[in-house]
DNA sequence: CTGAAAGCGCTAACAT
DNA sequence: ATGTTAGCGCTTTCAG
């Protein structure tokens, strides 16, 4: 006759209350060390652990968060941004033992019913909602909520809004501002898609650090989807206008657009000048080593899971936290390579 | 005066019991269609939802499965498989309405308090693991416990336990064979870590494949750890060999080697035939596009989720689900492409 | 320092 | 067809 392994049972084997377990497992005041000692040895002979559901409808809160990462096509994951981000958050989580439990969705009928999961009561305490475009009905709907939530990224009405983001527009000013003190004057640029906040804030600094400098895009601008392909398509299309550079608004994109170079029989840095946005290609998988303005990532993860603990705790002032870039100087710029970041 | 919208309220507002509504929420039989409709107005003007934690309290169901990845580090994020697998886990878990946790963690002290987190009662109701290592303690602590879980990919002890795998020894058998028909004589191989069974499988399909066909890879041996770094070093390695074909154990390693090939001032397919495994690089970023191995990662997700609910369900005598891989044919190998699978 | 008891919101018999 | 009731396993006052 095997009875359920309870704080009921554990109590009975030790001798104690179901209380006074639920102290010790929780490391509770007002336990004596006899008897922490001697729940402890019975929880570890029984291999008790508290059950969770149970745990969160008493306490109110279960202990997982949620990321939402709508518009997940497949192409999604062949960036790996966002891999590089569930790892920063998935760390932060593990650090603060909570668990993570993952929302994606690509349009279809199962988005609203996906979306309205997310906001289920004793599901998750709270959500970090990412890859969102201009105008994206679900940061509405998460405000018409009472589920905590932060973005990642610069929402459109960030306002009211907890979020974390990197300061893509000075990160973008600086490369055209690189690239112009390298005597750079006929620039290009491969812009991200233009209804996410990320693609116009890069295109918008470029374009302000290219007008500091007294130069101007004038019709060498195309715009990627964020894919190796759209880099490679939109550089081939440019080269037709003799760019000597060209800032690449992600590094998937450069990758692409260095292929197209290479094809069109052009040299990298020698006729043309690159420069792009992320650092998460590793250096040495082109040739030239991209230089890239880097934005960190695994820190914005991190800081993510830590704000929303912050609003989940009960903050209620938004808070809008910006990274620095740093531009990371290496050969496809043409310039002489500063020491790596870091080193 | 807010009260709380639970069962009670809303049957309060609609002038019934709390079963009742319990019932038109879970589509239960024996309610007339008048009270039902009575009963949806009101969830409908409350945005009422069922709390998660108290129906799986009650229910003794969480309605979450976790998946597992173990030494997650961050160059795993790089290969496009995991997240190829993510997406098809996630969209199956989608399909029946459950919930995906993600548990990541690479080796340190956190790791056995994740573990152990995993198996917590009534937080998922089964788990899929994968990317386990030969070995790997992961599985043999799965198995002490009562939670239900599959594994991707083939355990070294796979007699006792579900797992859905692809036939990854006849796909890479089917490499050797294809080379070997392309009248290559100096095989090489690139293989993955064999510390993986994937690995392993790969490795032994190969050499079993070329032996049939009168061939050896002599010392033409190389082992990466699935990053195209590893992939570039390999093969530059064996080029000193002379090998006139290469089978890539991966598509990212391959892509390592096309430029090692490259930078040798070879040309492949002229000088040297590869083939690789996975088929998850689009085409159209190496060129000569891959000839590789394709596997059905999406599928292997999705299935391994029916699988798993199987076991839920209780399902107990293990089960081995292997996919076929199959070969496509394009230009790195030397060979006349075929049509693209599938088109 | 410890125990008793009242829920948390839901499901699932069992009544009616 | 609907209501009543007894838990699910835990946290959390409140007594002692």
């Amino acid at each position: 006759m095997t009875r359920p392994l309870n704080l009921e049972e554990v109590g009975r084997r030790a001798g104690v209350s179901r209380s006074t377990v639920s102290r010790v497992v929780n490391g509770g005041p007002n336990v004596s060390s006899e008897t922490k000692r001697r729940v402890e040895a019975v929880i570890a002979e029984t291999g008790y652990r508290p059950h969770a559901a149970a745990r969160s409808l008493a306490s109110n809160s279960t202990g997982v968060i949620g990321l939402v990462i709508p518009s997940a096509v497949a192409t999604l994951f062949d960036d790996p941004y966002f891999g590089r981000l569930i790892l920063g958050i998935s760390s932060a989580t593990n650090d603060v033992s909570m668990t993570l439990a993952l929302f994606l969705f690509g349009a279809g009928p199962d988005e609203s019913s996906i979306i309205s999961r997310v906001v289920t009561p004793g599901l998750v305490d709270g959500v970090i909602v990412t890859a969102t475009t201009r105008g994206d009905p679900l940061i509405d709907h998460m405000q018409g909520t009472s589920m905590p939530f932060v973005v990642v990224g610069r929402p459109d009405n960030a306002g009211s809004t907890f979020c974390v983001d990197v300061d893509n527009r000075a990160g973008a000013r600086t490369a055209a501002l690189h690239l112009a003190g390298l005597g750079r004057r006929r620039p290009a640029l491969i812009a991200a898609p233009s209804n996410t906040t990320a693609g116009v804030d890069r295109r918008n600094g470029f374009l302000e650090g290219l007008a500091e400098a007294g130069l101007s895009v004038e019709s060498r601008v195309a715009e990627g989807d964020w894919s190796q392909e759209s880099g490679r398509d939109a550089m081939a299309r440019l080269l037709a206008d003799r760019p000597d550079a060209v800032f690449v608004a992600s590094d998937r994109m450069a990758v692409g657009a260095l292929r197209a170079i290479r094809e069109a029989g052009l040299h990298c840095p020698g006729d043309i000048s690159v420069v792009s946005f992320d650092g998460i290609v590793p250096p040495d998988l082109t040739s030239p080593r991209l230089t890239s303005v880097v934005q960190p990532v695994t820190e914005v993860g991190e800081r993510a899971v830590r704000l929303l603990t912050a609003v989940i705790a009960g903050a209620s002032t938004p808070e809008h936290v910006v990274f620095p870039t740093e531009l990371a100087v290496r050969e496809s710029c043409g310039a002489t390579p500063t020491a790596e970041p870091g080193a």
